[in-house]
DNA sequence: ATTATCTATAGATCTATAGATAATGC
DNA sequence: ATTATCTATAGATCTATAGATAATGC
């Protein structure tokens, strides 16, 4: 049952995607190891070779959440002439609260991340959350660097908590709500210098 | 072992209060029947006469979380000559972040909830977010109904958030700067006409 | 020969239930 | 007699591990 040293690679990176996607749809302990690894084509008993610790992995998936998401932000921003709105309507929109699986690590799973003890993981967090206000804080306008990033930090607790509010609420009319307002009210509220003046 | 009718309504109330407890401090899968009853000071086998099932106790347990913090609030709020600036100081502090267990329902277990198929507890947060909504609706200035209730959404979004984000991260520094920034902005953001004017 | 994955399972959980026990309350 | 809680356990999970298997790569 050998295979080569490619295939072992190419299923590494297979339990890591599948991860990443499960445990944002699911939580973390929300998918068992025997359920993620039948979702990754491969049986149990070879997790362990791949990962010291479920926890291990964890701390994977959620890097490669943050990767893959920060990787397609920076793309909408690079083709957009008005980056925070990009951001701010990608973000906070209906499409993001119905597919958690590819969306925000930090809306899908920082409640969860918040319980678990693993230093490592909520170091992991902790650099997401300073990574995401340090872009922020390059796109909003404010009059001096501790301005921008005050509204920064606000405009992320905003579009994080929208997010994690929209789908709890089973209305589909109030959930839409609360994307529709707070999307707005992110983007009137930090509009270009050159849409206020 | 049977006990007085007294009594038993004191123990199916102790379940409840326990279950909300741990129920926000480990989220609602953290947390088994076994240890949650050993908790309440009973053994498991009583559960099921008490509730119909686990996910009964957790509707329960979420009614009373948010009638625990509703009333809480209704106080600090009745006792402030400027409410919106009580209840942001109050709901996005450091004691809130530190104390889930007695802390909003929604920072503690939105994210777990919306995983719960349970069409009960999903009306339960509906409701718990519209009356969060309603309840800051009235509380914020504004110039029309609908951008009251707009600015409300806002906030609740932001204080949510805040606290989300500040129990995920590890270091007190930046943990605590969420805290500050956030509340700073609420009370700026909405500051009572008097103080703007 | 090495080793990545396989089958199989250990031991500890989980929700839920069955039947025994013993105090209440008619 | 009724019934709330007890002990005990069923059956299904969970994380983690042991040993077998078979294809790679020296």
């Amino acid at each position: 049952m050998k295979i080569s040293k490619e295939t072992v690679e190419q299923n590494r990176e297979r339990v890591i995607a599948t991860a990443a996607r499960l445990f944002r749809e699911r939580g973390i302990d929300g998918i068992g190891l025997v359920d993620l690894m039948k979702a990754a084509g491969l049986t149990p008993g070879g997790f362990y070779r791949q990962f010291k610790s479920k926890d291990d992995l964890i701390v994977q998936a959620v890097k490669r959440s943050y990767k893959d998401m920060s990787e397609d932000i920076a793309g909408r921003i690079a083709a957009s002439d008005d980056p925070l709105e990009t951001l701010v309507r990608h973000y906070v929109s209906d499409y993001h609260r119905d597919d958690p699986g590819q969306g925000c690590g930090l809306a899908a799973m920082a409640a969860d991340a918040a319980r678990h003890d693993d230093p490592e993981l909520r170091e992991c967090f902790g650099s997401i959350v300073s990574n995401y206000i340090g872009l922020l804080t390059k796109l909003v306008p404010g009059h001096s660097a501790k301005a921008k990033r005050s509204a920064a930090i606000a405009a992320l607790a905003e579009m994080i908590g929208s997010v994690v509010l929209s789908r709890v609420v089973p209305d589909p009319a109030l959930s839409g709500e609360i994307i529709d307002t707070v999307s707005n009210d992110l983007v009137k509220r930090h509009a270009k210098s050159s849409r206020t003046a």
